[in-house]
DNA sequence: TATTAACAGCCTATTAATAGGCTCTAGATA
DNA sequence: TATCTAGAGCCTATTAATAGGCTGTTAATA
């Protein structure tokens, strides 16, 4: 499925219907979950319905055993040698941005 | 890394920091990002600091050209074998809860 | 097919996220 | 190394998520 082919309700939709699909493969009942998570039942509802907390989602996946995905989530970026190059190896903690000229150095109008 | 090991809190750093480094990456600043998924500034300082929505993160995942990862993320799940059996094919719709003993059917005390 | 528990949907109060603003620090650059 | 801007950190007001409770519907089971 092409993701980007989706607004993101969609997307929120989709996620929700998938944490559902694997709670119930376990076959947990959504209030089972809510204890083991010490969320409440509204909480799982809502997020089943693609709508939360980042920290809910994570509470809800590790219960479910379901942690390893957010490895293939977000994983860990490997450095391009383009970019080695660029930075000269040293990583960037800000952003560059577009510097105005130095207007101590330009000659007066008059 | 082992996402087990963490505390739900230092996940939610850890996401946090890899979302970060996929800005930085593409050398965007937090102000840019902000203005392109229209979103305030503070959003995105808190999602870096792994706090937020769910909507929060995807809008901020699809503008970095990272929502490809969401299908790693929460697989669509291939039913197992097994659970074929024992489903017989239906799909769950609901957990399944401990029935309580049919009372109608008791024999009276007395 | 009758039963019953899972779940949706709704309500109210509380807590956390968000928007928009400001100041201060320090990383990247000229 | 001096400059400039990215970003942290803090503030206030608004909006959304959460907790807890209740009712009606229906999927799963006996």
């Amino acid at each position: 499925m092409d993701l980007y082919s989706l607004s993101d309700r969609g997307i929120q939709a989709e996620l929700g219907a998938r944490i559902r699909a694997l709670r119930l493969r376990k076959n947990v009942t959504q209030i089972a979950l809510a204890e083991a998570t010490t969320l409440s039942l509204n909480v799982i509802k809502s997020l089943e319905s693609g709508r939360g907390k980042l920290s809910t989602l994570i509470a809800v996946l590790r219960e479910l055993g379901a942690l390893e995905q957010l490895n293939s989530f977000i994983p860990e970026l490997s450095i391009s040698p383009l970019q080695l190059a660029r930075m000269q190896g040293r990583h960037r903690e800000r952003a560059s941005g577009k510097r105005l000229k130095d207007k101590s150095k330009d000659r007066p109008e008059w």
